[in-house]
Parts: C-alpha cells; sequence; structure tokens
DNA sequence: GGCGTTATACTCGGATACCACGTGTCCGAGTACCCCCGG
DNA sequence: CCGGGGGTACTCGGACACGTGGTATCCGAGTATAACGCC
C-alpha cells in the first residue's frame, strides 16, 4: 500500500508546469530540463510523463522547442487525476467474495447485499479519492510562496 | 497502490473470531480451520494471523484445541488497526523534499513550511485512516444477516 | 478408583523459494528549427 | 534581399533488464491432551 515514488515527482512537474503557464501559455518544458529541475532520473521521468499524456492531462510535442505543458487550464487538473494518470485507477480493496467460498460458504441468498467489509472499505477509499479531488494544481499554485513561480519559470525558460 | 490480498483474508478471518467469541469467550479456532472455512491457503493464512498477533490483535496459543482468539473485545478493534496490522503502517505519499534538490532547489529559508503536496496527500491519507478507523470489527458483525453468526459458530465449532 | 508419567498429535512460529510490479535504462521514430544555396 | 530545400539536433515514445515486496510453501519448537500403567 504505497504509492510509486514517481507520483511525488509528476506532481511537482504539473505544478511547475502550471507555473510556467501562468506566464506563457504555449510554452513547454523538456523531461530533460524537469529532471535536472528537480534532480530526478529523466529517462524515468520521462516514461511517467508519457502516463500523464495518455490520460489526457498533458500534451507531448517532438522536436527543438517541443517538450511537455497543461493540457488544460490548471484548475480543471486534480491531484486525483494526476495520480491516478501514474498509479492507476485499480480500488485498493478487491472483494474476492471468499464468504461464498469454502466450507462456511454463505448461500447465495444471504448474499443479496454486498459484503459489509467490501462496502466499507470501498467508502474509505472513497473519501480518499474526494479528498484529492478537492485540490486542483492551480490551488497548489496559489498556495506557493510569492514570487516563487517567476523563479520557477526563469529557470525552466529555455535558451532563446 | 494496492492492499495485499491478504486484507481481505484478516478482514473476515477477525470477523468470523468475533462471532465466535459471541458464544463463548475463550474458544479459538486454527489457521487451518479459518483456512477451510474461506477456502484458502493455510499455510499463508496462517503467516498473516500471527502479523495481527504481533499486532496485539489477537492471542494464539500452541496444542490441541488451540489456535487464535481476539485478544480484546471486537469492539474495541477497528479495520484500521487490522489493515495496518497485515499491511504496515508505513504512509501513502513520502516527501522526498525534491522542491530542495536540483537545478531549481528552493532554498530553505522558503521550505520553512512543509511542502503543500505533502501536506494535501497527508490530508487525504488521514481520510482513508478516519473512515476505516470509525468502524469496529463487532460493528461488522452487527451488521451480518441474522442466524449467520450462529452459523459460523456452529461450523467453526471443533469437535469435541 | 485415583494419580503420575509418558507418548502423541496438534498447534503456532519463523526461515526459505517464486513471481509480479515498480524502478531504471536504452535506443529508435518523428519533427521543428536553422543554415545554406540559388534566384 | 527573399524563398526553398536539406541537414541537423532535439524531442517524445516505446521496448528491454534489475530489484524489492507480496505470495506461497515447508519444516521445526512447544504444549495441552489423552492414554496408559502403577499404586
Amino acid at each position: 500500500m504505497k504509492l510509486p515514488e514517481s507520483t511525488e515527482w509528476v506532481l511537482h512537474a504539473a505544478t511547475a508546469l502550471a507555473q510556467l503557464a501562468q506566464f506563457d501559455q504555449g510554452s513547454t518544458a523538456s523531461a530533460a530540463q524537469l529532471a535536472e529541475h528537480y534532480d530526478l532520473p529523466a529517462a524515468y521521468l520521462a516514461k511517467q510523463l508519457q502516463a500523464l499524456v495518455r490520460a489526457g492531462l498533458l500534451s507531448g510535442s517532438t522536436g527543438p522547442r517541443g517538450g511537455f505543458r497543461l493540457a488544460r487550464p490548471a484548475d480543471q487538473i486534480t491531484l486525483l487525476q494526476v495520480v491516478e494518470a501514474v498509479d492507476g485507477e485499480s480500488p485498493f480493496y478487491t472483494c474476492r467474495e471468499i464468504r461464498q467460498r469454502g466450507r462456511g460458504a454463505v448461500p447465495p441468498e444471504q448474499c443479496r447485499e454486498a459484503c459489509g467489509l467490501a462496502a466499507l472499505m470501498a467508502a474509505a477509499e472513497a473519501a480518499w479519492r474526494a479528498s484529492l479531488a478537492a485540490t486542483t494544481i492551480a490551488d497548489v499554485v496559489a498556495a506557493l510562496p510569492p514570487g516563487l513561480p517567476g523563479r520557477t519559470r526563469s529557470l525552466l525558460a529555455r535558451p532563446r
């Protein structure tokens, strides 16, 4: 029950791209740039960013001055979407209905309602997802210390 | 980000032991019995139940008529405790402070407050844990169809 | 018949292999840019 | 000076090894039981 370490990477990367978009809507940052910015393995970070592209959160362009940028405004990208893009959407807990198996198998007519344990686990998971869905990347950028977005942008601005 | 499959096993096992304790405080069920009851690999289930013993949720006794029983009343055992016993208590998301590393490292004086992303992820995780901590094994047993605890007990009662 | 001893069978508990997923890396396909050449 | 073409360098994108943790299994240590023999 641990999120991939790359979750942190893509969350910060998305935040950085959002800061970049604040100044120049169409500007991009390459995977190599972001990797250097956070001291991360470039190739693996690129792999994860590709996952965000597949999820429709980022758009990637090739060639010189290419790179990644947010596919839509930062206030329309939630933390949950970023996390699910890199970690998948499969639920934490999957009920295999073991109550209906083995010597103590409960007869099907008693199983009309869902397994109580599965329902409780699903409710907890829903609380987690709801908490993450309540915040957008734009909220994260807004909470940054003032002046930092400008600094980020100047560091990520590529040599013209 | 998936709970071990054995999580379901121990949750159901704890529920079964709670039903057993309703009738006879000191009665035990062996790992082999519980495994047969749910059609599970006995040895591996035993390994997970040992984890619950280490966590202080169950107590195990050896010898004939030995086995596992709840270490305290079912209304004092939460789902969270059971899950953490088998899955560990390590947080989903660990902040490695990548914002302070690499080319874009934020100076320490700007990092007096915790990383905003880490705080949000921690809040979501807290919501999950709180949801699981709000329900006890006793609640689960109380929600079972009437008559089922008696059946479970008769199936698990061992040949005198 | 009662009690002590012994043998037994059953239990947990930990140490040992196997497999999948996350981690890390590499190379190839594609493209926008830049330079050069010709008009 | 201006436009077109080719070369180049940079980008993403997917395919290939490695390590850690969950899954599964086994065998040994310990104990309450039950039977047995003795008093």
